[in-house]
DNA sequence: AATAATCATCGTACATTTGCGATGATTGTC
DNA sequence: GACAATCATCGCAAATGTACGATGATTATT
């Protein structure tokens, strides 16, 4: 999701986009997640469905939401989906939350 | 805000402190208080309600999210009340985060 | 072609967040 | 004591987030 409020113009596109980061991360569904695919590097879906207490609707949905602030990314090999870090983006995401916390 | 859902406790504590920090920082207006209290080192609310695109009971809202997360405090001095960083919990918070860019 | 496995999406329910105006509460000033 | 200034809180509306079961979609296996 992470969808802009009308509102979110009048911030600077900086501090947007390292809310939109932080969002992403909001959760400890998706930080368990995020620390899952830096340990394995590559994981398959149903890896982290077995790793959460939660059910595979509800984790899919996290997926989708990591998905869709680019840090992470998933390549179908059938029938199942590998996901790993988008290494890209979570390098310049880490670099604008290491720049806010100096 | 930012309270527990039922799950939480299904998950690792460190990971669900972490996520309420991501969560208090995931709007562009809380991170631009959090820029300008670091700035200013202390700061009247009004000047912060000056700052921001928006109503003074909405930055109201925000400043509460911010304080009720720890990361930061206000002290009352009439008619004005003076914000700062709780600079305790937000180095405890800067280490965590920290710990998980890594 | 039927089946099993994996995963996304839909639909639903409920809680939380975000935003604003209006109203209170507090205190200093006149 | 009336008034202005500052800030929190209330009440409301709309949007998002979270969770689940059910259903689709895809593909390998039988």
């Amino acid at each position: 999701m992470i969808k802009e409020t009308p509102v979110q113009r009048d911030f600077i596109p900086e501090d947007v986009q390292l809310a939109r980061y932080y969002k992403a991360l909001a959760h400890p569904a998706r930080i368990a997640i995020m620390k899952l695919l830096a340990h394995r590097d590559t994981c398959i879906c149903n890896d982290i469905v077995q790793e959460l207490p939660l059910a595979q609707s509800t984790v899919s949905q996290h997926l989708k939401e990591l998905k869709s602030a680019g840090l992470i990314q998933g390549s179908i090999t059938p029938p199942s989906v590998k996901y790993c870090i988008n290494q890209e983006n979570w390098q310049t995401a880490k670099k604008l939350i290491e720049k806010f916390l100096q």
